[in-house]
DNA sequence: GTCATGAATTGACCCGCATCAAACAACTTC
DNA sequence: GAAGTTGTTTGATGCGGGTCAATTCATGAC
């Protein structure tokens, strides 16, 4: 891992991420005050579950995993994070350690910013406070989702349902690449990667058509009814 | 179900929830401006997943179950909130639509706080934003715990945590009254009704006594290492 | 080109829990 | 009290998916 300050790239990502988008400029320059950059690793460890903390962690490039540890060892994902995306927003609004671990997944550039500056702002500018709550809700509704979709779908519905999530609507077949391995998505999706690919080669039978990272639908209707 | 204005003790309950209890009285009152209760049978529908609804939720007494419904119609229990918790507080700052099906689960009274005040509040008096986006944190958190027990432990397991969630540190026996049906446990564990008779069952093995819904405990450390 | 390493797939097996059915217990309601 | 209603337990069975092991595939190093 390496230090190192923000370049104007670096600043152009994060003003671009959703966060940051919706915010007025001088309130966005003033959060991004004091941040600091570093880069990863695959594998490297950016925190660690229960550890006290104070930052927020944004996404530049690469992949970050989420994950909590069970007493055995297995790992139960909570979240995969990609460019843009915040990380630890929970705990600096709580008791400050973190809910999670959280572990590069590819080689990644996050940047660091202060919790504390983070929480001044909120209480000083109702705009940032407006945006944090936007942020948490919105979290809060994903992990929602992944609850129910963990309860109610079997492997195959939750692969068929994640593929049709990045379907545009209206098109009836279409194709994408996968944004990260195989792997961190069957964890993604709550799921050991042999199930992964089983529900792949289930779902081959409705028209999906997979050739490593790449993925084909020729019918989505099969998909939907899945 | 009947509509009626808030009484004394109304205001009290709400007052001491653990949202309003950390507020200076003044925004809690402000917040309260415009409230209505209206009481519920066992089973009564609150709202629909997906209705457009702009209302913030509080139970004064009894007992509400928030659960998505899957294709099949099977229901996912997202949270079970008793006397004074919140609910509906994502919808009211993403897109006012409800994430989830609400049900009385028991004879229940709950508060409507208007979600448009809430949201002008939230905007003008930071002491208002800040309890929000800690209480809504804390609920992302709850659903977190929730989505990793779910992966990571068996049924037992999960009863097991639930129970010590229930015991005060440094006893080693003690016992208590679950604070509604085994059937609603059940749901909020993610588990079927049986699964949860047969892991008390297993449990019975640890030194855990169940009769009706009094839960007694002779040997913590044999539940913790479950 | 060969070799080495890690990812993805496939098969065999097993465990956990949902489901169905039926017996039982605990409350209502009259 | 009796009888109906609803919640809980127990048993039998089947499916989903986790785990382990072996193979195939993809990628990069040399």
């Amino acid at each position: 891992m390496k230090t190192l300050r923000l370049t104007m790239s670096d600043r152009a990502i994060l003003l671009s991420a959703r966060f940051f988008a919706r915010l007025p400029r001088t309130a966005a320059e003033a959060i991004l005050e004091g941040a600091t950059v570093s880069t990863h690793e695959a594998h490297d460890t950016l925190f660690r579950q229960d550890d006290p903390t104070d930052d927020v962690i944004v996404v530049l490039s690469g992949l970050v995993r989420l994950f909590r540890l069970g007493k055995d060892g297995r790992e139960a994902d909570i979240a995969v994070s990609q460019k843009g995306e915040m990380i630890g927003v929970n705990a600096v609004f709580l008791d400050r350690r973190a809910t999670a671990n959280a572990q590069a997944a590819e080689p990644s550039i996050v940047a660091r910013l202060e919790g504390g500056k983070l929480r001044q702002l909120a209480a000083e500018d109702s705009d940032v406070a407006q945006a944090l709550l936007e942020l948490v809700c919105h979290h809060g509704k994903m992990t929602e989702d992944c609850l129910a979709e963990d309860r109610l779908l079997t492997a195959p519905q939750r692969v068929a349902n994640y593929i049709l999530s990045h379907c545009p609507i209206g098109s009836e077949s279409f194709s994408f690449r996968l944004p990260f391995q195989k792997n961190v998505l069957a964890g993604k999706l709550g799921l050991a990667p042999e199930a992964l690919s089983r529900a792949f080669s289930t779902l081959r039978r409705s028209g999906v058509i997979v050739k490593g990272r790449m993925i084909e639908i020729r019918d989505r209707q099969a998909l939907e009814q899945f």
